[in-house]
DNA sequence: CAGTGGCCCTGTCTGC
DNA sequence: TGCAGACAGGGCCACT
């Protein structure tokens, strides 16, 4: 890779989802996943990174140093080449990925029939990336609390209004969560600056086991879902 | 073909 | 003090 990357322009750095991917030209990418613990950083600011989880290293021809950090190593790099999906230009690995909701062709409407036509829990439908990209674990439990639904409520039992609902709460969540600089629980997360998020003072569900609900005062509870972790407060998410 | 669940990874924390 | 086990979670893939 390193090889292939030398002397090499970067025309674009486009994203969807929880994926990224520098455009090299008209036929090939880098695609980047983050993982769950990968993150960059320029090299000349902030904080410097833990070298014993540096994998990449790339000078730019500023003269800065593009770094990409990752501990648990869920996250890579890889070239792929660009083919058409849906009057988009993404690379191969991504062919799969739907809209995220901050894609200017997102379609909440579309969106939505395909949720309701699932037949599997809601949270499952919120996790699966070709349905909409972009939600994980967190960001799936705090909607889920805004629309006051529980995450193991059949997505086809949903009504056209409810899902509407959800997804609007899942915009808001995302949204806020980027102004807040996203969700970090310690110094692992942090930006390209070295700087650290304080989302996770936002959140209303995720990580407070046994703490009231905002809005009824029920303590939150935690259960064990796909070999992680649901949190929900049982008196507004209710199954019917 | 859609849906389900196990597993990959590493560092930190908890409980015995 | 030391060690085992739980936990964090995105996505792939084998299985139903």
């Amino acid at each position: 890779m390193a090889a292939a990357l030398s002397e090499r322009d970067v025309r674009a750095v486009r994203r969807r989802g929880k994926y990224l991917w520098l455009v090299l030209d008209d036929e090939e990418s880098v695609v980047i996943h983050l993982g769950m613990s990968g993150q960059f950083r320029v090299g000349d600011q902030g904080v410097p990174g833990n070298p014993a989880h540096l994998r990449v290293e790339a000078d730019l021809a500023d003269g800065r140093t593009l770094q990409f950090f990752d501990q648990r190593t869920f996250g890579g790099w890889e070239f792929a080449a660009l083919q058409e999906v849906d009057g988009e230009l993404v690379p191969a690995p991504v062919a799969h990925i739907a809209r995220d909701p901050f894609d200017p062709k997102f379609d909440p409407a579309a969106v939505a029939r395909r949720v309701r036509a699932k037949r599997s829990a809601i949270k499952r439908v919120l996790l699966d990336q070709t349905v909409l990209s972009g939600v994980g674990n967190i960001y799936a439990d705090e909607s889920l609390w805004r629309a006051r639904l529980h995450g193991e409520q059949p997505a086809a039992g949903l009504s056209p209004r409810k899902t509407a609902e959800l997804l609007d709460a899942l915009a808001v969540v995302l949204g806020e969560s980027i102004t807040e600089g996203g969700t970090s629980f310690d110094s692992l997360y942090v930006n390209v600056n070295g700087e650290s998020g304080r989302f996770s003072d936002w959140l209303a569900v995720y990580g407070q086991e046994g703490k009231p609900c905002r809005r009824c005062g029920s303590a939150i509870r935690r259960e064990a879902f796909m070999n992680r972790s649901s949190h929900y407060c049982p008196r507004c998410q209710r199954l019917p």
